[in-house]
DNA sequence: AATGAATGAGCGTTCATTCAT
DNA sequence: CATGAATGAACGCTCATTCAT
């Protein structure tokens, strides 16, 4: 009789909208911006494609929404790595297991669509700009350099060692998205060679 | 003025071709297949949109043509290091060099779009199928293995070695791409480190 | 409590109903058929969209009921006219005045809309084309000639003048029912100008 | 084999662009904004909904062009009375029939839509802004003013009566664009006598 | 009776493709 | 061979309408 409360209302509402971001996400990432149509997401999300502008203002809103949450996301994993235990190269190898995990693909990936395609709403360019590489440089840093006292850490500029190791982990994690055989994701013990002191 | 003679037409034909083909390519590798619009390799190639269908059937027989192309150029470039002076791991470091090298990206990037792009065309698929990493690394294998043998490259799996350097080599072509200040190439020393023996 | 028992039930319906027809009757004298949303109703009306489902069967339904109520109310005022004091040329005065005022706006309007908007309801159609002007015409023409008679009145065709007089009317109606400084009502004694006697 | 010259595309431009500004200037002057759609126009102009956007950006930029373009047309048509022979009155005669006058009509309505719709683009408003009522009572100020000296024309205010005067043209104008019996546009005697002295 | 989540037809607009010249 | 006018399929988005609660 009476219409649904206020709160079930709000819980429908977040349910829609997280399963509305989930599909959106997985859309996004793997196809791009002007690769996605409005109708993949509504069908990955179960929904009609109204539906979505209930939620949504626009393709837009969308992707600027998610790519916040994703600058967000990729910001607070990074903070963690000085919570976990061991040495700092024990601990940048928990980083980079952590970030080549199975999870943080979609994010990456938006966030170089995000980068790289034309048309990209403008507030998610500052949204990225703002978070930009450099930030994460500058979160990573004094772990780094604690690693070069320790002689664990290959000698350098910390600043261009850690930036090298983003870029060639952000391109594999690019690569990695796609489910295709045709690139391998190489061990960690390989990777980390790229930053161990000799 | 006499009519053009057959020689004359075919020249004509071929030069527009050509000219097409590299319009075309700087524009679908930055952008992607569904980020590019027949008008735009129209005017980059400084031609009209229609005659774009003088010379190709349609975007799909475009990007396939271009495709094909970039597979025949990718492997050409790969045996030339077997015709380079010098020790096993100084001409892994010249591959190196003149992969990243500005003219080869176009072909590395389509290859990319090819890979990981949705909507692909099929025979543009089954092209990269042939002509797949697998491959890559059977054409270098003898040369790594000359580097372990000299004990230059590290050792183990040879094979899973030349995977994960292409790897990371494409996903630092795929992430300079795009001109952003976020994503920073590293200096092929540090890159050479992945394979060098310690 | 105990339930509303039918009489309740029927009063609140009916307070309903005249709250949408009032709230719809502004908007759609205001914005016509094609620009006026459901939504702005509701909003108007201070209800949910849904619930104007409860009293009308559709937009067109309630387009419809407007007319109808606007016909009927329209075909009232003019008879009152004959219930007033004074001269007929008094009367066509305060006939003017009171056309002109504002309550009697939105229903001009509506039936304006009614007769000039495309993709107007079939049903409105008839009812306006039942109540026309002629038959306006019909219902003053005692009043005018009776001031024709009085030599209030300028002579000729008594018809063509009611008319006339009704067009130039509804035209300024349509006119002042936008609130722009674009148009001005005339004062009263310059439109009785085209009915009174030199 | 040649394409066309410059000549003939122009041509073919221009008898294109006008065939669509015609077939727009019917249907949005008597649809309004809101209930024109770009495929009414089309079929009006017998072409594709597809060539419509060859011609003009978008629904707006026709509006807003035919707008501009009914506004200089409505100003020019006001100096010509200045170019008529005869008294001020018969002028003012002379210059209502010519505005009554068939042509005319959809450039009137056109400007009433502009006026009185929601959702019109604003430098279509600002036209209409600029060229206001205001604009056309100066510019027929000095022609009722000799009027008045002539004693020809009511005394009183000569900017109120003009402002009247063109409303209840304007209004009669806008019902007399609707095919519909239901209006008679009244003789210009009738009209002028809100004008004339008596 | 009342709410607002949900649907889908339909409109504005874009763009690959065709074709007269 | 070359051009650009012309077409129409398809996408982003809106809004009338339905329906579970």
């Amino acid at each position: 009789m009476a219409p649904l409360n206020d709160e079930q209302l709000t819980q429908i509402r977040d349910e829609r909208k997280e399963q509305i971001i989930a599909a959106a996400l997985q859309v996004f990432a793997r196809r791009g911006i002007a690769g996605t149509k409005m109708s993949m997401i509504a069908t990955e999300a179960g929904i009609s494609h109204g539906l979505l502008y209930h939620y949504f203002k626009s393709k837009d809103d969308l992707f600027t929404t998610l790519v916040e949450g994703a600058v967000l996301e990729a910001h607070a994993e990074m903070k963690r790595v000085y919570e976990l235990p061991g040495s700092p190269i024990e601990r940048i190898r928990m980083l980079t297991e952590s970030t080549l995990d199975e999870g943080g693909k979609p994010y990456f990936l938006l966030i170089h669509q995000a980068r790289t395609s034309e048309g990209v709403p403008e507030r998610a360019k500052l949204l990225i700009e703002k978070y930009s590489l450099e930030l994460f440089v500058e979160q990573l840093r004094p772990l780094f350099e604690q690693g070069q006292q320790a002689g664990e850490v290959a000698e350098g500029d910390a600043g261009e060692l850690i930036a090298c190791y983003l870029s060639v982990l952000s391109g594999l994690m690019v690569l990695s998205a796609h489910e295709t055989p045709d690139y391998i994701m190489p061990r960690i013990e390989l990777l980390l060679r790229l930053v161990e002191r000799r």
